[in-house]
DNA sequence: CTTGCCGCTATTGTATACAAAACTGCTCGC
DNA sequence: GCGAGCAGTTTTGTATACAATAGCGGCAAG
């Protein structure tokens, strides 16, 4: 997914990101109350951008609001984890079906040049995680961009936890890496068919094998 | 679906609902700008509710970003609205499937006299629409807390346009009327067969055929 | 010992003042 | 005549001050 920023300016942003990596590194946990003043002396700024960065992840529900109007760190138990894997599965096998649609011969070529990095990182003697996550990062970005629908994209962005990807690629051996390339190379044909059930299919079918790749590297919990 | 405001407090809420109002009824066309001392003007509030307000309406996509940072009132063309009746069909199907699996006997009781009102509205000599809308409109809430999963409550309000479902069954003759209420039965009958499957595929059906009865009512255009 | 009420404190909501940045229209040079 | 660059103005971003409200603890009555 894109940078969760870039809708307002800098500092709200910056108190986003800071706040949202307090969160999702555990520094927060779960209930933690998120108070506005003491998160605007960890961030350096006023309460204002506090505020807006707050009203975001609360839309994105890594926070959740007493009944009195307080802010606190939300609980994602495994249920939760699962239903945004399904949830991500519908919505980007649809956004994969628009893009089969409507995928340019320029976009294609951009995406098999993406997915031809993401390639040669895994195929080093030792994968390059990083460049996978980042190679993967931007292969979705180009799906989601081929896709054309804002509205997509949106509700999407927030809905792709990349500690989650992270957590679940760290796990992954060359072999499962490997498998996520080729199955993008099956997207990537589908694409080129322009045949919307087959890459909605391929996509759905993608993120459910991340999840349960989640699923065996959580420790019970 | 419920009120959109009820996460913050009274003035932001209600600019919220004002600015949203301007927009729908038509009173602000796309590409006009949303100025913020503007609005804080006929609103009659400072710009600091507003802001929250506008950041919502921006999130749902009311409202569009130029690149310089100004908010201007969003085009929604045919397609978008398309769009939006396809990701509630596919959101409100999974909705109706988690329900299915979940729903307690009290709350399968709830939706059955909810519809009962939704048919006595119906079966008028002059129907009630605005019964039938308040009804039709409880009904899918109830659905969306037994399918008990805040995400997609969060993901589906603010999806659901009251005035495009107004628009709709406003061109709804009896028959109409009458044919979303035994869907609503159907989808109750699945309920009561704890089926997730049939629940889905009655839901999504239901959806789809709003789709093409506000298709029928949109001229042109 | 428990429970309900009351006052204080902490925290959020709102307003306003100030800073920064972007758009507008102009002038100047080519 | 046309475009680039520069100021003035408008508009948004940020900080701070003030208001309102929720939570908490103590106190007293039962």
């Amino acid at each position: 997914m894109p940078d969760n920023q870039a809708s307002t300016s800098s500092a709200a942003d910056r108190a986003y990101a800071e706040i949202r990596g307090l969160i999702l590194a555990g520094d927060a946990n779960p209930g933690t109350p998120l108070r506005e003043e003491a998160l605007a002396d960890i961030v350096g700024v006023s309460r204002t951008p506090i505020r807006d960065a707050l009203r975001r992840l609360e839309a994105e529900l890594y926070a959740v609001r007493t009944p009195g109007g307080r802010l606190v760190v939300a609980d994602w138990n495994v249920d939760d984890v699962v239903e945004m894997f399904a949830l991500r599965a519908m919505l980007e096998g649809h956004a994969a079906a628009r893009a089969a649609r409507r995928v340019t011969a320029a976009q294609l070529a951009e995406l098999k040049s993406c997915n031809a990095a993401i390639e040669a990182a895994v195929a080093r003697p030792e994968p390059d995680i990083a460049s996978f996550l980042a190679g993967n990062r931007r292969f979705h970005d180009l799906v989601l961009a081929a896709s054309a629908s804002v509205r997509l994209t949106t509700m999407l962005t927030g809905l792709v936890e990349q500690p989650i990807v992270r957590r679940t690629a760290t796990r992954y051996d060359r072999s499962d890496l490997a498998r996520s390339a080729h199955e993008h190379d099956q997207l990537i044909q589908a694409f080129a068919a322009h045949d919307e059930e087959w890459a909605c299919a391929v996509m759905t079918a993608h993120i459910r094998r991340a999840l349960h790749a989640f699923q065996a590297a959580s420790p019970s919990k």
